[in-house]
DNA sequence: GTCCAGTGTT
DNA sequence: AACACGGGAC
């Protein structure tokens, strides 16, 4: 099954910025950005960001405000400010053994840094991995851990899998088979998550007075760590 | 409107 | 185990 897979990943696999590197840094720059993020969108972004902080130093030595500011439109903005907290201790620590010690760094993006980064044995399992692996009942290597998540995201999708160009269909005991939609998400619009993003970006874009925001978000906010309230004024993290 | 899918908190 | 957390493609 595994020699199956390898074959259609080298005709088929997807060619990612971030496949061209083995810097640690930049491969947490990417997981972290891919997070619940699509892939097309991560890769501007993820481009900018190591054209200005090329670096775990680069970014350490930045303000937060300022890694808040150029992750703004990528959504989750928690990861932002993980992701500097991250390179603030690694700056002053070195790397941790167990990367999970990082903020925003659970089991899936440790295991990604240590394959792809410290090329190591361990195969990272996102939600179209362990899709992949649980149809096919197939064991397989570290070996194939970018070509499992490019077929699950391209060919073994979740709701509508694409059997009929799947390279594992003949030995695929789920073949034609979908998954539960089961998800939910209230609507954004007119939700307290939209007046709290309307919150962050009049933060990080003005210097209006405290009074003209949303106390109940700026609260929110600071539960995130995201902003800092003072003396009657809004401020990003130093 | 539905779908997407890792981490941290409770 | 359940929930919160964005924004965009569809």
């Amino acid at each position: 099954m595994e020699e199956e897979l390898l074959e259609w990943y080298d005709a088929n696999g997807r060619d990612l910025p971030w496949r061209h590197t083995r810097d640690p840094y930049s491969i947490l720059v990417s997981e972290v950005m891919l997070q619940q993020t699509q892939v097309e969108r991560v890769i501007p972004r993820y481009h900018a960001w190591l054209e200005r902080w090329p670096t775990v130093a680069a970014l350490a030595s930045t303000p937060a405000g300022d890694a808040i500011r150029e992750w703004l439109g990528l959504g989750y903005n928690r990861r932002a400010l993980n992701l500097h907290r991250a390179a603030t201790k690694i700056a002053r620590d070195g790397w941790p053994d167990d990367l999970t010690e990082l903020p925003g760094v659970g089991t899936y993006t440790a295991a990604a840094i240590r394959r792809f980064a410290l090329g190591e044995h361990v195969l990272p399992v996102d939600v179209n991995v362990s899709r992949v692996v649980r149809r096919t009942g197939a064991a397989f290597t570290p070996a194939s851990a970018h070509a499992l998540m490019d077929l699950g995201a391209t060919i073994c999708l979740a709701r509508i899998p694409r059997c009929r160009t799947c390279p594992l269909a003949d030995s695929c005991p789920s073949r034609g088979a979908r998954d539960q939609p089961a998800r939910k998400q209230s609507p954004f619009e007119g939700s307290f998550r939209q007046r709290r993003v309307a919150v962050l970006r009049l933060v990080t874009e003005s210097t209006r007075e405290l009074g003209a925001l949303d106390h109940e978000a700026v609260r929110s906010l600071e539960r995130d760590g995201l902003v800092v309230v003072e003396a009657g004024t809004v401020t990003l993290p130093a």
